[in-house]
RNA sequence: GCGCCUGUAGCUCAGUCGGAUAGAGCAACUGCCUUCUAAGCAGUAGGUCGCAGGUUCGAUUCCUGCCAGGCGCGCCA
C-alpha cells in the first residue's frame, strides 16, 4: 500500500484521532502502531470497516461502542474526515467503525493505477530480503512429470509474487546429477542402444530409447565400450540432452530459472571438505561404524543423518548439507525450499542441517509442501505417460490444454491441497473455466476501448472525473481495486500465489457486473459525455490491474478473445 | 506406532494476523442481447463449516481429544 494511497490516509486519520483520544484522556491504553481496515462484506457497511474498538475494549477498560464513539467524536471535531476523503463514519454492530468514501476520494485510485501502470500493486514489504527460491529440481534422468509441474507453475508464480513484494529472489533448480539413480540412467541408456535388458530398477520409459538413439546416432563408438565405461559415456552424454530438454521445456512452459546448481559442484574445489569443517566446528559431527554422521538429532530430527557412508561415498544427505551452506554463503538471507509431499519428511533434516550450521532454522528456512495432483479425463484417472512411462508429463498436459489453462489451474489452488485437474473442463471455453474467465474479462475491456477510441472518446487521466463514478457499480469495482496492493503483499507473506488468482477472478466478475449495469460507450447519436470518459478510465484501470495479476501468474492478457 | 497435510452446499473448491447474515463456479430451475465481446449478467434453491470439549465480547479460523482419508518415516536418490 503506497503512503498517499485512500486506505492509508482513512487509517492514519483513525490512528491521529485515537492518539488525540489518548492525550486528552479520553481513553487510556496503548495506542496500535497501525490501524487495520477491512473490507466489509456487506455494502451496507460502507467501504472500510475496522473492529479497533472492539480490539482496545479490554485494554481501555470501556465498552467498545463508548471507544468507537470517542473516535468517532474525536474524528469530527478535529476536521480529520475531509482531509482523509472520508465522507460518513458509523458505530455498527458491538462496535464496529464503518467508513464510507467521497466518491472523489475513492475514485482517485483509479489516477493511482494509470500512473503506476505495470507498477501498481507493488510494494516494498520483502525488502532487504534475499531469497532462495528452489523448486522442481527434477532428476535430470527424465521428463518434467506432473507432480514437478505443479512446482514449476506455483514457484515461478511465487517468485514473481514475492519480486513484486520488494524481494531480491534467485530461482534456483537443483540438479541431481551424482549418485546411483545417475549410473542407473546410463546403464538403461546403454541396454538400449545395445539391444540388450535394461536393469531391473532402471529407467523404462520411451524415451530413454530416443535418447539412446540421438546418442549413438552422434557417438556411434559409445556402443562399443566396455561395460563401465560405456555407462559413464552414456549417462554423461543422456544427462546433457536431458537437462537441455528440461530446460528448454520449462523455459517453454514460462518458468525460468536463474540458477542450474549442479549437485556435482559441491564436490569441486573442495567445498564440501569446507562445508564439512564448518559443521564439525560446531560439535555436531562425529564418526561411528565407520560412517561420518551429523547429529541432527540435536535440533529435533527423529534420527541422526549419516554423510559419508562406511564404504567412503558421499550420502545424498551430504549433498543437502553442502548445499544449503553454499546458499547460505552466497547471502542467501531465506531459502525457501518447494517439496512435494512425499518428501515432507525432508523438513526436520533441513532445519536440523540449518541449526547445526549455526543459523536459526526459523528464520532463515522455509519448506512449502506441494500436494500431489491428480489429472482425469473422461472421468477417468491418467496415470499412464507414453514418453516417460510412468506419470503424465508437462508436455502432455500443455499439448491437451494449453500453456495458460495449465498454469492457471496450478496455480489456483493452496499447494497444501491435493488437487484433481479435470482436463475436459480446463479445454471448454466457458465460464467453468476461470482462466478463460479473467481472460474474458480483459479482452472485453480492450474491446471497449477500442470502440472508445474509434468514437473519438478522449479518456486517460487528463479526462477522468472521479467524483461522477457515483453508481454503486463503480464504487464497488473502484474499491476492488483498491484492494490489489495488499492482496499481492498478503500473497507473498502468505506464500500463497493463488491468492493473487482468487483476486483477479472476483475483480473479472466485479468488471462484468459494472459493464451490465453501467453503460460505458455512448448510445448511437448521444454526445459522449465527462461521464464516458471516467468509466473508460475506470475500464482501462481494470484492465491494468488485471494485466498486472495475470503477469504475476505467467498467464496470458490477450487483447481479443 | 510417530510425523506432516486434508475434512466447508449434490460436485470442484475459496474463506489463514479470530469479526457483522459462511462465499464462488458447476449441476437444477427462472429471467436479460434490433447498439460496448452472452466466453457475460440478474434471480430461486441448496449448510449440524468431520465430531466433542476449551480459550473470549465473538471461533469455519486458535488449543486439546477423537473419527475419516492422503502421504512420509533407509549408510536410496
Amino acid at each position: 500500500m503506497s503512503a498517499d494511497s485512500v486506505q492509508s490516509k482513512v487509517a492514519l486519520a483513525i490512528l491521529n484521532a485515537l492518539e488525540i483520544a489518548e492525550k486528552t484522556g479520553l481513553i487510556n491504553c496503548q495506542i496500535p502502531e497501525q490501524i487495520i481496515l477491512d473490507r466489509p462484506k456487506n455494502r451496507d457497511h460502507g467501504d472500510y470497516a475496522t473492529s479497533i474498538a472492539l480490539t482496545l475494549a479490554k485494554a481501555a477498560n470501556l465498552q467498545p461502542r463508548v471507544i468507537a464513539e470517542v473516535i468517532i467524536k474525536t474524528l469530527n471535531e478535529n476536521n480529520l474526515l475531509v482531509p482523509a476523503g472520508i465522507s460518513k463514519v458509523e458505530i455498527a454492530g458491538p462496535g464496529f467503525i464503518n467508513i464510507t468514501l467521497e466518491s472523489a476520494s475513492q475514485g482517485s485510485v483509479v489516477i493511482e493505477i494509470l500512473t503506476a501502470g505495470k507498477k501498481y500493486g507493488q510494494g516494498q514489504s520483502l525488502a532487504g530480503k534475499k531469497i532462495n527460491l528452489e523448486f522442481v529440481s527434477a532428476n535430470p534422468t527424465g521428463p518434467i512429470h506432473l507432480g514437478h509441474t505443479r512446482w514449476a507453475a506455483v514457484g515461478d508464480s511465487l517468485g514473481r509474487v514475492l519480486s513484486a513484494a520488494g524481494a531480491q529472489v534467485s530461482r534456483e533448480f537443483y540438479i541431481n546429477d551424482r549418485g546411483n539413480q545417475m549410473d542407473l540412467f546410463g546403464q538403461s541408456l546403454r541396454a538400449a542402444a545395445l539391444g540388450i535388458d535394461r536393469p531391473e530398477n532402471g529407467y523404462h520409459g520411451e524415451y530413454i530409447a530416443d535418447l539412446a538413439n540421438a546418442i549413438t546416432k552422434k557417438n556411434p563408438e559409445f556402443t562399443k565400450l566396455d561395460e563401465e565405461s560405456g555407462m559413464v559415456a552414456f549417462r554423461e552424454a543422456g544427462y546433457k540432452l536431458q537437462l537441455d530438454l528440461q530446460r528448454e521445456v520449462l523455459e517453454n512452459f514460462g518458468t525460468h530459472f536463474d540458477t542450474w546448481f549442479s549437485e556435482r559442484s559441491l564436490y569441486e574445489n573442495n567445498f564440501f571438505n569446507h562445508t564439512l569443517d564448518k559443521l564439525k566446528s560446531n560439535g555436531h559431527v562425529y564418526e561411528e561404524e565407520g560412517a561420518v554422521w551429523l547429529r541432527t538429532t540435536d535440533f529435533g530430527d527423529d534420527k541422526d543423518r549419516v554423510m559419508i557412508k562406511s564404504d567412503g561415498s558421499f550420502a545424498y544427505f551430504a549433498s543437502d548439507s553442502a548445499y544449503y551452506i553454499s546458499k547460505r554463503e552466497r547471502g542467501f538471507n531465506l531459502c525457501i525450499y518447494m517439496l512435494g509431499a512425499d518428501h515432507h519428511g525432508y523438513v526436520g533434516r533441513i532445519k536440523a542441517i540449518a541449526a547445526c550450521a549455526g543459523d536459526d532454522p526459523e528464520k532463515d528456512i522455509e519448506a512449502l509442501i506441494g500436494q500431489m495432483v491428480k489429472i482425469i479425463e473422461g472421468g477417468q484417472e491418467l496415470k499412464l505417460s507414453k514418453r516417460a512411462g510412468t506419470i503424465i508429463t508437462l508436455e502432455e498436459l500443455v499439448e491437451k490444454v494449453g500453456i495458460d489453462a495449465a498454469r492457471y489451474t496450478l496455480i489456483r489452488y493452496p499447494t497444501d491441497t491435493p488437487m484433481v485437474m479435470d482436463v475436459d473442463l480446463l479445454k471448454k471455453n466457458t465460464n467453468d473455466n476461470p482462466v478463460y474467465y479473467v481472460q474474458y474479462a480483459h479482452a472485453r475491456i480492450c474491446a471497449v476501448l477500442r470502440n472508445a477510441k474509434d468514437l473519438g472518446i478522449d479518456y486517460g487521466l487528463k479526462f477522468y472525473s472521479p467524483e461522477l463514478l457515483v453508481h454503486e457499480r463503480e464504487r464497488e469495482l473502484i474499491g476492488l481495486l483498491a484492494e490489489y496492493p495488499r492482496i499481492v503483499a498478503a500473497a507473498a507473506f502468505a506464500r500463497q500465489p493463488h491468492r493473487v488468482a482468487r483476486y483477479i477472478e472476483d475483480l473479472a466478475a466485479q468488471y462484468h457486473r459494472f459493464y451490465n449495469d453501467c453503460r460505458v460507450l455512448p448510445l448511437g447519436e448521444e454526445k459522449p459525455t465527462k461521464l464516458n470518459s471516467a468509466r473508460a478510465c475506470l475500464s482501462m484501470a481494470t484492465a491494468q490491474v488485471i494485466s498486472n495479476g495475470l503477469d504475476l501468474l505467467g498467464v496470458n492478457a490477450p487483447e481479443r478473445m
